[in-house]
DNA sequence: CGTATTTGACCGGCGC
DNA sequence: GCGCCGGTCAAATACG
């Protein structure tokens, strides 16, 4: 198991949109980002992404796993264990995960979600399996992209194409963790979902390795959802497909920061407020709460977009 | 028939 | 060294 002893500070930026219906439905055009009730395949449904896939994945993260089971302990160097279960994400959260309204997902349909992000450099590690590969070597991992997702289904959906090859029952949670790869030849890229075993609403995706190709849905629909501005999913595939970019970017050059998450659209799709207002079980909205944590210290320090969407009180970090 | 999922076995890392 | 555990493999199975 991973440690994140070595992880050392987290950041967290939060980010919170909602999703409606009606918007998804105006991006048929992209079905599977917004087919979140949709059943796959009687009993497995979907839930959608939508900005994930994009992020290509790039650099991250401290599995949430360690985040979770381990909640403040990364951000305060002095780790005491709580025995906590999740007071972590009570933490971080804005909302806490269960009082938080969102909890209540109102629409069955729907989810809502609250998603926390880690970022962590990882050292690559070689693929294990039956042959042994340079044990010389330290073991290297993927930069890790985690982040919790209150959904109903475990399997997001996020524009990606993506082939189950295992599933393990987590140790300490009711609930197993399933291992993905893109279904991608020359794309390396896995991702682990699991749900928490604190608050099952939520569920914990960590991607791990970046995509080397463009979404299938983004090749094929790529234009509506950029162009269309005016939902937090079409941000999500614009904030997508420029991560990717610019991520590759920064690995050249190295430098960089401006936490180019989310490019948000004019007119809202990002309302942080329904995050803690959620509460209530009126809501018709299904509301995404995303939350980063970047070891970049520099996406802190320059919270560009962010300063006008996230919270200050979001930003713990700070 | 091709593709995706399931699932038990296997492997390696790590703590004791 | 041993056992636990996370992660992966791969054969079997399911599905369209």
């Amino acid at each position: 198991m991973e440690k994140n002893s070595e992880t050392g500070n987290y950041n967290w930026m939060g980010v919170s949109t909602f999703f409606d219906h009606q918007m998804a439905s105006n991006y048929s055009s992209l079905p599977s980002i917004f087919d979140m009730s949709s059943n796959d395949h009687g009993d497995q449904q979907r839930g959608s992404l939508g900005f994930m896939d994009l992020l290509g994945i790039q650099d991250f993260s401290p599995s949430l796993f360690d985040m979770i089971q381990q909640p403040l302990s990364a951000q305060s160097p002095p780790p005491p264990p709580p025995p906590v279960s999740e007071t972590s994400e009570v933490t971080n959260l804005p909302a806490t995960p269960n009082s938080s309204s969102i909890s209540s997902s109102s629409n069955e349909a729907t989810t809502d979600e609250h998603v926390r992000v880690s970022e962590e450099k990882e050292q690559e590690k070689p693929k294990q399996g039956s042959k042994p590969k340079k044990k010389t070597e330290k073991r290297q991992r993927e930069q890790r992209f985690a982040f919790m997702t209150k959904s109903e289904v475990d399997h997001l959906e996020d524009g990606y194409r993506w082939r189950k090859y295992g599933q393990k029952a987590v140790k300490n949670s009711p609930f197993p963790r399933s291992y993905y790869r893109c279904t991608s030849a020359t794309c390396g890229v896995k991702k682990r979902v699991e749900r928490s075993s604190d608050d099952p609403s939520m569920v914990v995706t960590t991607y791990e390795g970046q995509h080397t190709h463009l979404s299938p849905v983004m090749s094929r629909g790529s234009s509506a959802g950029i162009s269309a501005g005016s939902g937090s999913f079409s941000t999500d595939f614009a904030f997508g497909s420029t991560m990717q970019n610019h991520y590759q970017q920064q690995q050249q050059q190295q430098q960089q920061q401006q936490p180019y998450f989310y490019s948000l659209p004019p007119n809202n799709s990002v309302n942080y407020s329904t995050t803690t207002t959620s509460t209530s079980p009126s809501h018709n909205l299904d509301h995404h709460e995303r939350r980063f944590c970047t070891s970049a210290a520099s996406l802190l320090t320059d919270h560009g977009l962010l300063q006008d969407i996230v919270p200050s009180d979001m930003r713990k970090d700070e």
